[in-house]
RNA sequence: GGAGCUGUAGUGUAGCGGUUAACAUGCCGGCCUGUCACGCCGGAGACCGCGGGUUCGAUUCCCGUCAGCUCCGCCA
């Protein structure tokens, strides 16, 4: 018997006559009485092994018990099939192995799904088998995609001088941002170390002690309701350089993206990436991530609707509000049902509600129609490029409420319309300009849109006290076909400029101190300006599979839950591990208190 | 926390106020020497997610609940 193992799907006309050992899965076993087929499968593919009885009877009736992904191995002659039974659809389909030996290295349970591409199964088993799911040769491609991305960042970060290194996973709490994940101190009882949400402090730390150029594929974790392209622990790709600004790391991502789209699907990605505002973005695309495979954009008709009749927008422009709308071309077949179901969706999103217009030659059709004179629906018609046959639907509300409607009524349209074609290729975009703080109602203070670390355009720094909105950020994020894939941006680098920023947030220099004093220690130690930008691996590589969910990329990802289907993680502990950690968990309806 | 969709043999689906709950595939047994989604014959397999209600009668209608998915909130 041969000693070495060949792999199934690489035997070519090359081996014919040689006697070849194969280890693998059987795919299948067709059963033909005296003459019994066997695909056995590896991670290579697929290939016939032929079991003949006059051949071989001895072992012939073994292989009458062999059952699906039973573990084989066996030897035999790579020999040449007749012509006429040659399978086309098959790498191998020339050839077969004539068994000789067999040995069953281990027998399985027929599994819960078909161990095949393409099946149609509930996510559900899929996840609960995922050991199973995962020998399916689409998801192993899927696992190869993904490391042999992280692969490509890794040497071409490697090549322009970036060291990885290593940060703390058991690292402390801090204020701002995600919901931290705990993990209590056994030795200091009462303590709690969190789980790292980025890397952000020691990437700057690394600065601060002169790495210059830092990266690392690191996992992350942030506690907060799942999405599809949101997973409570995910991977990033982090980088912080020294001595740039924004340009330097544009032109260095766009430069990793290339090098990443030529190593992985051989494909030449346009760059420079287009940019835009964020206040563009959200006027336009009512989001700050727009996906720029179609059109579909948002149209303002404010100055219109202000002047009209219609009490509903007239009262919400007066209030300061806004009426802008999307031309949803070709539409206005669409019948009373659609738009009512539009129209809860709006709502839904939190708008009051939705007007709409169907354009046919004979004019404007709508229950509305009658409270806007001619002159006011030749401007709508204007401001939208009304066509006859087009839909136009309205929103009015405050213009922080009415962008993300419109935003999400226009990608739900694009997806019920089928305007994004898989094919449509890389839309990559860089938005800017964010505005460095926002208020929010409920904590009664600024919050950092980015992080605390952003470092304001220096223009506005005057603005800090006077008019924090108006502050520019110098961040920048990455858009990617409507899927934020990365973000980052110029950070402070100088304690005055962080405590001023700190302070802008409703941080108490004392409170500062307390969160934040090992940084602003490190400021004063010689800081250098720095900035950076992290990537999330997992979206990146869905795009790259052309997938809609990162649990694709993800070889065991959580529920929408949060909990584990394999493992039932999370799962209860004991008393004695409790009392060692100092804990005592709280019945339910202590809680609702 | 909120909204929507889904839940019927192992799997994927159909169905209906009264059915023997159907079909395909998988599974088990038998037959079969050129199949490759092999074929033919036979068989087993479902408390219709769970709980309650309406009804003479519920898998079907209603309410609740659980699980999965999608979205909003949340995600510096």
């Amino acid at each position: 018997m041969p000693k070495t193992r060949s792999m199934c799907g690489q035997l070519t006309r090359e081996n014919l006559g040689e006697e070849v050992l194969l280890q693998g899965w059987v795919q299948r076993r067709r059963d033909h009485g005296k003459l019994i087929f066997i695909d056995l499968r590896d991670l290579s593919g697929l290939v016939q092994v032929v079991a003949d009885y006059e051949e071989n009877a001895h072992i012939f009736r073994e292989v009458e018990d062999i059952r699906s992904e039973f573990v084989l191995e066996v030897s035999g002659r790579l020999v040449l099939r007749d012509p006429e039974t040659v399978n086309e659809n098959l790498p191998t389909g020339e050839l077969e192995v004539r068994l000789k030996s067999l040995e069953v290295l281990n027998t399985a349970k027929t599994p819960p799904f078909y161990i095949e591409d393409h099946v149609d199964v509930d996510e559900n088993l899929r996840l609960r088998y995922r050991y199973l799911d995962l020998r399916r040769p689409e998801m192993y491609a899927k696992l190869k995609l993904r490391h042999r991305a992280a692969l490509a960042v890794r040497n071409f970060l490697d090549g322009r001088g970036f060291l990885e290194v290593e940060t703390p996973m058991l690292t402390r709490s801090t204020p701002e941002g995600a919901r931290d994940y705990l993990v209590p101190s056994r030795i200091t009882p009462g303590s709690f170390y969190a789980l790292p949400q980025s890397p952000q402090l020691f990437k700057q730390l690394l600065m601060v002690a002169g790495a210059e150029k830092y990266f690392q594929i690191v996992r992350c974790f942030r506690d907060e309701d799942l999405r599809a392209d949101r997973q409570p622990e995910f991977t990033q790709i982090d980088m912080e350089m020294s001595f740039v600004e924004e340009e330097d790391v544009f032109a260095l991502v766009e430069d990793m993206l290339s090098h990443l789209y030529r190593e992985v699907l051989g494909r030449e990605i346009p760059t420079p990436f287009p940019r835009i505002p964020y206040p563009e973005a959200m006027l336009r695309f009512g989001t700050d991530k727009p996906d720029l495979r179609f059109g579909m954009e948002v149209k303002d008709i404010t100055p219109v609707a202000g002047s009209s009749g219609f009490k509903v927008f007239k009262q919400a422009v007066a209030g300061g509000g806004v009426v802008r709308g999307l031309n949803v071309k070709g539409c206005a077949h669409f019948s009373r049902r659609e738009l009512d179901e539009l129209t809860n969706y709006s709502i839904n999103l939190g708008a009051k509600g939705m007007a709409w217009f169907l354009v046919t030659p004979e004019g404007f059709k709508s229950p509305i129609v009658k409270f806007f004179t001619e002159d006011e629906l030749k401007g709508i018609k204007g401001i939208l490029e009304a066509e006859p046959g087009d839909l136009l639907i309205f929103i009015a509300d405050r213009p922080e409420k009415a962008a993300p409607v419109l935003g999400a009524l226009r990608l739900h349209l694009a997806r019920q319309l089928q305007l994004l074609p898989g094919d449509s290729g890389e839309h990559f975009l860089w938005v800017v300009d964010y505005p460095l703080l926002s208020y929010d109602e409920e904590e009664g203070r600024y919050t950092a849109n980015h992080h605390p670390f952003t470092s304001p355009v220096a223009a506005d720094i005057p603005l800090l006290n006077t008019e924090p909105s108006r502050v520019r950020a110098r961040a920048y994020d990455l858009v990617l076909n409507g899927v934020e894939i990365g973000g980052g941006s110029i950070r402070n680098h100088r304690r005055e400029l962080q405590e001023a920023v700190f302070s802008a947030l409703g941080f108490s220099p004392e409170e500062a101190r307390e969160q934040f004093g090992f940084l602003l220690k490190a400021f004063e130690f010689g800081a250098p300006p720095h900035g950076g930008i992290a990537f999330g691996l997992d979206r990146l590589v869905m795009l790259l599979a052309g997938s809609s969910s990162i649990r694709d990329v993800i070889p065991f990802p959580k529920t929408a839950r949060g909990t584990c289907l394999l493992t039932e993680s999370p799962a209860a502990v004991t008393e004695d591990q409790l009392k060692e950690l100092h804990l005592l968990v709280r019945e339910a309806e202590e809680e609702e208190e």
